[in-house]
DNA sequence: GATAACTACGCAATATTATAACATATTGAA
DNA sequence: TTCAATATGTTATAATATTGCGTAGTTATC
């Protein structure tokens, strides 16, 4: 069974200014690792990397980006025979690493940015729920039993069976929001 | 001060499925009229039309679909002068109407299916809540305070200043719930 | 190991959604 | 009437995402 990684990997929240965010990283990759070890699925290494770059920071990562970072990595190591025979990357390759991530809860999707972040918490199936700073673009992801609790009800108050949920909220984060006072003085 | 319009067009929830979507529709536009009058904004002839093809049916409708409706307008209509002068519609068009609909709370934006539908209480200022069958396509517009509540709490827990709140959740509609229950006996 | 079945990836083309930039027309007010 | 502001037309293009098909790598079976 995993276990939730011991580590300064940022949990619900967001992220701490100072943070070590190179352990924040690694801890999200090593429990991907053991999430998909325990299911079964594999983690290939553009997978892994797809959901590396996706760690990068705390803000939602465009498909784009993703590709053309992931096509950095590739002329940068072109040296090598085995990148020279892998050949460029696409858009299906970074959409497929995502459907990938997204079913296995490694990664939530930003419907109102159409961008994918990190989960902090892969090892459980849980639904969306997100503050966006629409200032610096930080994000954090929420987990309110009561929040769940108020749509449950309302689902099966109309009887409507519950899939998928998604909660987004557009914003201002703690510093943003400090900022903008003292500019408004 | 507007209000609420009596008739037969749908509130929260989903519609009743024999119900009179013809008044459904003449009541949402004469709403809006009565909000853009109040508020002092236009709701052009443009605008009007293409809040009737959100208003079309109770489902979220992509802003290319009411392009194409539009440019069907102006095809069957050509032979008046004035049509003739208008010309064909482009997608800066709808956009734009749809833009001054969503900054007047006539439509809200469903973001997970990057399409509109028409608001039930344009009246007040709301965050749009949706409960979306992934089978069929229809929409029910929620407004629940507890939800609203548990965000708000979630967010002033980490100092975060709410803009804007978007709730989507995907599943099965009453109908489709039972009709995929039947099929799976 | 050879083979078949399956899964992942490469690659080209294209679909879908949305915006930028500039021109023209319409409206409301002075 | 003329000006300023707002709304729309027009062309081009940006940003996001998918389809379809071929190849390569992995796994299971013999």
């Amino acid at each position: 069974m995993a276990r939730l990684v011991k580590g300064s990997r940022s949990g619900l929240g967001f992220a701490p200014a100072g943070h070590d965010h190179r352990a924040c990283v690694s801890d999200a990759l090593a429990a991907a690792e053991a999430v998909c070890a325990e299911r079964g699925v594999r983690l290939t290494p553009l997978r892994r990397r797809v959901l590396e770059l996706v760690w990068e920071n705390h803000k939602p990562v465009g498909a784009y980006a993703i590709l053309e970072e992931l096509q950095a990595d590739r002329r940068s190591d072109g040296g090598t025979k085995a990148a020279k025979a892998r050949g460029l990357v696409a858009p299906p390759t970074v959409y497929r690493a995502l459907d990938f991530l997204l079913e296995n809860g490694l990664v939530h999707r930003i419907e109102m940015l159409n961008a994918y972040i990190g989960c902090c918490r892969p090892e459980s199936r849980h639904s969306g729920q997100f503050l966006l700073c629409g200032e610096c673009g930080t994000a954090a992801e929420l987990a309110s039993d009561a929040l769940l609790a108020a749509i449950d009800g309302e689902a099966s108050r109309r009887g409507f069976a519950v899939r998928r949920v998604m909660v987004e909220v557009d914003g201002l984060c703690p510093d943003c929001r400090n900022a903008s006072a003292r500019a408004a003085g």
